[in-house]
DNA sequence: GTTGCTTATCGTATAGTTACGATATACATT
DNA sequence: AATGTATATCGTAACTATACGATAAGCAAC
């Protein structure tokens, strides 16, 4: 690259670009559900659910952890992962702000063109 | 990479996982927003908007085209674009589901974690 | 047909992502 | 202390994304 330009955009939108770049593959958009479904996981119980290596399993959720959107611990020998709570909801909340004003104005205004 | 490991996914999930990678950038945020304002756009008019040459906007609006998030159209010597009304609400739907399953779960059950 | 304008594509450089196996680390249990 | 189990990290390979300049392609207007 010439040189990154994600930071000439407004912090606001890095920050959705980054929760939505979370979600970008598969892999951590199953993580995220089954954390939900069941509280909490240990790495393993994931490994068991997903077609993946452990140690890539463990990389998707230390990408998860970094951007925030899940939280991990140490429980004897095994870690213990759970969403965050507070950032997914933050993420909820910017995402459904950004769909609501794109859709508002698709409403308002029917595009034009016809492919 | 040993092989890529997309195709192991549940269709779903890689569909909402491709849209939201659409996403993953904040030019493609910044246009999406911009066309939905504005209702269509030729390419120029995005190009003065964001901070990147020509040719990469070019590339992002390629992007969004073959997600299926934009449609574009030959206008003369330009090219005009506007937002995939029907497919951009089948994106919003689809996270939407998402989000409130995790939502719903985190509410009936609190993450037990603390960091 | 030549000139000018707009956009797409090509070539290229660099950086980031995804994936795995192997290894190191950290704790429990014997 | 030695062994076993679980996880993180390292090293590495292949691929993908981001960005730009240069060039090609397409159309309008003269």
């Amino acid at each position: 690259m010439a040189l990154s330009r994600i930071n000439d955009f407004p912090e606001k939108d890095v920050q959705l670009a980054e929760w939505c770049k979370a979600l970008s593959h598969p892999a951590r958009i199953e993580i995220l559900r089954t954390l939900a479904n069941r509280g909490e996981c240990i790495c393993g119980d994931l490994v068991l659910d997903l077609p993946l290596a452990q140690s890539t399993v463990s990389q998707h959720l230390k990408a998860l952890k970094e951007i925030g959107l899940v939280q991990g611990e140490v429980d004897g020998p095994r870690s213990l992962y759970c969403i965050d709570k507070k950032n997914f909801a933050k993420f909820i909340k910017a995402f459904g702000l950004f769909g609501e004003l794109i859709n508002q104005k698709l409403n308002d205004e029917a595009c034009k063109v016809k492919l």
